[in-house]
DNA sequence: CACAATCAGGACCAAGTCGGTCCAGTTAGG
DNA sequence: CCTAACTGGACCGACTTGGTCCTGATTGTG
């Protein structure tokens, strides 16, 4: 089905919020349950998503009191690619890809090994490509977008 | 992880054996058994995989005594969207896609709305413009492909 | 100086889906 | 008429995912 997690998901939507600066505007900073409350997602997974987002530096955090979270980058220059990597992990679309662990069942006959790369290549290429001011732009009324790469089948 | 299920990898591999003619050339078709015999992968999951390729029509298939499978297209106008679609069902990444089963649980503030939508469309065009023959091309020894789609970033 | 608020990182469990197998039925050739 | 092979379905085990919680570290505030 080729699904990205609910995860991702919700790390749009929160990363989304967190451009919009919330209701309250009185600092730079937005807190865990306060990001939960605007967007509807659970408190525990908004931190778990907010977590992984730091983690990859998508999101500044400042610890203690008064603390949150905070872009650190414009919407406009982090791209879907950014955000799958840092909530589901690199993209590979199977398990045998350019490193390749190692852990093929069929090795001696396996004739699928490095023929998904370029499948990989252009999956991340086109992933790479959108950013998330694009996806917030596309929920809007929106028929006069560039329409780059919306000219599929 | 952005992943495809085993059974599409599966696919490509039967597909490629099944435009290669197999062993024995004495005639058109080839059979489950046959296929899981040169490829590796255990039989029943080449049946299955074949019943879901015979269901899109991707593969035609003789029934009855000296019958089998065979392609139904050369593998140059099999795509990758085609064979994702036909193991994997539509290739969507998220739950909530352009026809909306609507089965949100933040329908109230679901900020997603059809925002995936032109990620989906990337998508599909990435994978409907490699075909099999692509990916078997790739496998080869091969810096003298076109490389039309690997000018990745 | 002590307290409270908040992030950090992990373990943990339930649920859904996926991978894989098997069985009964149908068709066609020898 | 019997055998070989596809057809379609049900079925079960295993893995990953989604979601929750707990403990610890950090920092601003009273």
């Amino acid at each position: 089905m080729l699904r990205v997690s609910k995860l991702t998901d919700y790390a749009v939507v929160v990363l989304t919020r967190l451009s919009e600066g919330g209701v309250t505007d009185d600092g730079a900073v937005q807190t865990s349950p306060a990001i939960a409350g605007l967007t509807g997602v659970p408190e525990p997974t908004v931190a778990k998503v907010l977590k992984a987002l730091g983690t990859s530096g998508l999101v500044l955090s400042q610890r203690g009191a008064r603390g949150g979270y905070r872009l650190s980058r414009p919407l406009e220059t982090i791209s879907v690619a950014d955000v799958i990597a840092a909530v589901d992990g690199p993209i590979a679309l199977t398990a045998c890809v350019d490193g390749g662990i190692g852990g093929c069942d069929v090795h001696g006959v396996c004739a699928v090994k490095g023929r998904w790369d370029l499948v990989n290549d252009s999956i991340r290429q086109a992933l790479g490509a959108i950013t998330l001011a694009d996806m917030r732009d596309a929920a809007i009324p929106a028929p006069f977008r560039v329409a780059d790469l919306t000219a599929a089948e």
